[in-house]
DNA sequence: TATGAATGAGTGTTCATTCAT
DNA sequence: AATGAATGAACACTCATTCAT
């Protein structure tokens, strides 16, 4: 569409409007990629909720980040609350499809359970940002993960993935038997995102800086030893 | 305690102090009270910040919550951030008042430990707004947490007391020996602070309702069982 | 002065200007445009503060005055201080202008002295804003005039204008040498200002009404006179 | 008056006053000048109002500043307008009281007008508040200065000395005749007064630092000599 | 698909002023 | 004469969202 405006000064007279002849449209026409838009505003959101929440968080800023004019936003999501139901969908599927890679079926059982704690770990550690917008998610009651059918189908397979690991543990005598497969997830969860997500307040009320190299390390290992201790028979 | 205060305009002369009266007590009545007013705020405050966080949170709901006029906020307290400040330190420093009450010191180490599993998740558990506090915090990087000169103090006292247990359990030869007492510490917040701060995205991702009651006390045992393995000799 | 413009959604093709042909004009409509909201903001700022000065001028009443949505001023200026200033700026400028279109250089010394200080006087009493807003950036500390470049550029020309008079009156042999041009133009300036923006004031310390028409052009004989006598050989 | 205060915690109950006895009051009583709290609160106020001008200064900085309470300034001078009043009332009588002292009646004529010049120099330099004050006052088209029957007494006066300073001097064959003398007195003011009052916009308009000991100095002696020749017969 | 301009309801904060003692 | 607590209206400024092109 092509417009032509006849201005007085500088106030606007009349304007009409047609079809933007080929020859002219071929040349003009800037490359438009809805799909890279659409990504861009997804990451720039992904930063701008991790860092300050839903809350805090500016649709304005996430525009500027993601360099497009913010109406593309809501042409894209919808609005506000919208485009961070989106945000933390692709978080929750991003971890799961890591988590697919692991293959741990293909392991044996003890290597396998440390695999999981180590990959839990160094998940977190390299996506600060999942931490906090799971926070945020729980902030708000979850309310914007309910509506996500295409997490409900991707968690099922991975406790189902962690039962066949404590079962094949069992079986070759490693493992005891009766462990909870969710309530040992949630603890594999547990002592690596605690420490990750209050690495701020934790670091005063210690006196110790939980970020250093070898902290980091230290933990690890003493989280590793903990499921081993809990799992072993 | 009743206070009796002789003042000469406002300047104050001379003050005693003893057991109210039954019979006066009944006719208390409500007047200008600053003290009253500035925790009135405080509660409320801490309810807002806990449900919305500190982006979320209005500072008009807070006076309507506290019924004060939004003025009298900025008169006690400065500001949005200082509030918040001022009930994060009321938060941490509640927690570890309550914490010095176990006196963990007069019991078996066996058992003061998993006391002190089970404190801490009956704390989270009936204070659910210290656990979004905490991650408030967080979420601003520790910011409102670093000016605060009380907690400081309060807290080497508490890893003290995980260190002696943890000594005395070695000495009677029920513990193991060599573990830090701050990643214990940091393990037993983080099985019981998860679970339940991540209650709503866990009970859907689960597909099961983390809070019912059985689950619950599930959970207790669970964490109580995983510290005890963690720290046997 | 009209355009054409040819544009490709937002981006311009090209563009062509003529003058406006009566027909078109007459069908003018109003429609979004920038350059006017701005223009209109911007005068029913230089209204407001000249009215109220910056500390009491208000941000809603601009709004209001200028029919566009508080939010705009924001958008085209963004903040009160900012909009003062560029008010200021306005301000120094359009004055300049007319100086500039006096044109004294082709003038007799004497008759460009006389018409100089005529100029200032009818400018101050056409435009008494300018007055009162001179007034607010002084009590500022001119911190609004500072930052201005463009300012700084246009007032040099002045001072070498009345510079040049003085030595063509000089070389004449009608106007002493020896008289600062800047200790003179500050006093031009002074003795039709202080009488227009202390009107108020001067009419009930000298229980007269300085602004009667009579007054008035007495005090612009007084003060042409006052300048002949200052200058004169 | 003596208060006795029943409070149970930080609540109170009832309160009792009652008459001070004599040998309490003797050690209790603080000093309480009222004069000198007034007084205070009115430098204060001066100082606050010729800063940010009536619509910028706060009555919360005017208490601070005169280190009294806010209500006092109620108490005392019944609200900000008044206070302004009463400010811009002392700040007229003030000038007036120091040019009384001049006794320019016994001065030669030529003398006493460069003396008249000289002293309103030196006011306006040693005080600079009285120029913003007198700015503010016409900002708001001297309604505070309207309602001062103290001010319209004293300024008659001092019309009329500067009038018998022209006759003496006509008298005398120094000075011409027909001179207006409120047109010459609010000549000698203006010179002065805007040289002093736009010195911050002045200063970069010009690109002369206008505050300078020198430049002050020259402009004293411009000042008289444009006098001088304005009144020479 | 993309954009600059526009909007109204809020958002933290401050103001001059008054109350109760 | 003096004070600390309280108030409501207004303040500058920001928000998520929509309009018109």
């Amino acid at each position: 569409m092509w417009y032509v405006r006849l201005t007085l000064g500088a106030s606007p007279i009349f304007c009409v409007r047609g079809e933007m002849p080929v020859s002219v449209a071929r040349e003009a026409v800037r490359v438009r990629d809805a799909e890279a838009t659409r990504k861009r505003i997804l990451d720039a959101a992904k930063r701008e909720f991790a860092l300050l929440g839903l809350g805090g968080g500016r649709v304005d800023t996430v525009a500027e980040k993601a360099k497009v004019n913010k109406r593309m936003i809501y042409y894209y999501f919808g609005g506000k609350e919208d485009l961070f139901t989106a945000v933390v969908e692709e978080a929750y599927l991003d971890i799961r499809r890591a988590e697919k890679r692991l293959d741990l079926d293909s392991m044996e059982p003890e290597a396998a359970m440390d695999t999981l704690v180590a990959f839990t770990w160094n998940y977190y550690l390299k996506n600060p940002e999942f931490l906090t917008l799971v926070n945020s998610v729980n902030l708000h009651k979850a309310r914007h993960l309910k509506i996500s059918g295409a997490i409900k189908k991707e968690y099922p397979g991975f406790v189902h993935t962690v039962e066949r690991l404590l079962e094949r543990g069992v079986a070759k005598g490693v493992f005891r038997s009766g462990i909870d497969p969710i309530q040992l997830n949630i603890t594999i969860a547990a002592i690596n995102y605690y420490y990750l997500t209050n690495r701020f307040s934790g670091s005063i009320i210690y006196d110790r800086d939980l970020m250093e190299k070898q902290r980091l390390d230290e933990r690890l290992q003493f989280n590793i030893e903990t499921i081993r201790r809990l799992v072993r028979a």
